[in-house]
DNA sequence: CGGGTGACTCAAA
DNA sequence: TTTTGAGCCACCC
């Protein structure tokens, strides 16, 4: 398992359940954000780890562009929605409310 | 080494 | 405002 991944899905482990972060974050946490599409890469690659709650990252506006990568193409949102993450129409409500940063959290 | 892909982002037209 | 184009990074062939 190579660094880049193991990287991701600490971070993605991190993510305080009801919040969301963006690949950019992520990307930026890790070195730069020019990264981002690594990560989603990175989470694609997860698709089946249950431990990693990939449904928390989402684009930089709070859209829920890697929906389709997962179970069904509601999973995703549902899973938010659960968590009390406000979803509507593939988009997450008051974003900047749920957004996560760990940068600014782990401040490593 | 070169070329193609992608759950991204930013900037310009 | 919406649509393109172009960087950038990690990976696979």
């Amino acid at each position: 398992m190579n660094h880049f991944f193991k990287d991701v899905i600490d971070v993605v482990k991190l993510i305080p359940k009801g919040k969301v972060t963006t690949y950019g974050k992520i990307a930026s946490f890790l070195g730069s954000v020019k990264s981002s599409r690594s990560v989603g890469w990175a989470l694609n690659n997860l698709s089946c780890n249950n431990e990693v709650p990939a449904h928390r990252v989402v684009n930089r506006k709070g859209l829920l562009t890697g929906k389709f990568h997962f179970k069904d193409e509601y999973y995703m949102q549902n899973k938010l929605i659960e968590e009390g993450v406000m979803v509507k129409n593939n988009e997450v409500l008051n974003f900047n409310d749920y957004l996560w940063d760990p940068i600014k959290d782990l401040t490593l």
